[in-house]
DNA sequence: TGCGACGTGTCCGAAAACGGCGAGTCGAGA
DNA sequence: TCTCGACTCGCCGTTTTCGGACACGTCGCA
């Protein structure tokens, strides 16, 4: 039993499965925050989540919301209530993740080295795989330092066509004078 | 993080601290039950419980209660809903102590025959040695099969104690005709 | 009678294995 | 020359694996 499948197991307090562009996703959540989004079959599914389906919850409606107007291109950025269970290291991590902005993107390496642990990149990339929870915090966003997708949890596939929707939000950026990483 | 450990830091919904003539008390519950009743450094004593502490919960109450007439030896069975978290070893170990009356005996290799694994005395001791409900689950009433009493988690003293407090009512019952092993 | 070996489930510490990496090396082609 | 791919190796947090240690009791030997 690992750390973070064990917290996410036993400190659940509601669940909801919704319907995305990329297949089903499964939304869960704490009395803290949104603490899961997990497409089907994705690599570190927890097994099964003890907690009532509830899509009717106050934040995993939000959630849900909030996530098929990112899929409708209406909006790239996300205004939640998080409750990330994992290492410190791995929370550290996730943390990084959510300053990387929308169609931009950042290596392995340098997320590394704003930790402070330049040499711990491969360490980053398994914290990267575990996020527990899948678009919002953007690990999409990370690739390789060549630029290469290298591996994602729910599949290169999908990787690439998040990467792809949140194209249009660099562009609009570029326009303003913001200066984005593009691979 | 050991399985019960683990389960009950996180599923704990309220705690509560009582005073008995052997020390502090720290009692936990989970929704379904009482979960735990632990002296204050004995072994195995979980680090910290994610819980509120509350006096003013039923069952803790409740439980409170019963403890406190059970030491003024104006009661020695418990009525109470228990939640014992364990593994499916564990469980079956403690619910044969559920069995043992009060004033009574009964040794690690006889409870380990009565599960019909009459090899596994030794990992009886060990699940009785884990048992997360002192008092209320008799594990003070488990000795070695010569009567030496062999240890306790919250230390042998306690344990003759105990034993000596329940001692009447075997001597009761003994004049009813109940026959109870005795050592 | 006394001593050692073994069975049994679980915990605990140590050690090894495992990745969504990245830098460096080395040939093979243009 | 320059570029590009394949390959090797060190890096580091986490997970898995493994070997003892236990709140014992029985059996086989001396």
């Amino acid at each position: 039993m690992t750390y973070a499948t064990d917290a996410i197991q036993n400190r659940c307090t509601a669940q909801s499965r919704i319907a995305t562009p990329l297949g089903p996703l499964l939304l869960a959540r704490t009395k803290a925050g949104l603490a899961g989004a997990w497409f089907a079959r994705q690599k570190h599914h927890p097994a099964a989540i003890d907690a009532p389906e509830r899509d009717d919850d106050p934040l995993l409606a939000d959630a849900a919301s909030q996530l098929h107007a990112y899929f409708a291109g209406e909006r790239s950025t996300f205004d939640l209530a998080l409750d990330l269970q994992g290492t410190p290291f791995q929370r550290a991590v996730w943390a990084e993740l959510l300053s990387i902005a929308p169609g931009a993107t950042c290596s392995y390496g340098a997320i590394a080295g704003r930790l402070g642990m330049p040499a711990a990149s491969r360490a980053v990339g398994s914290a990267v795989g575990r996020n527990p929870v899948s678009i919002i915090v953007p690990c999409h966003r990370v690739v390789g330092s060549t630029g290469s997708l290298t591996g994602y949890a729910g599949g290169l596939d999908r990787k690439t066509a998040l990467l792809r929707l949140e194209a249009p939000a660099a562009i609009r950026a570029a326009a303003r004078g913001d200066w984005l990483e593009l691979h």
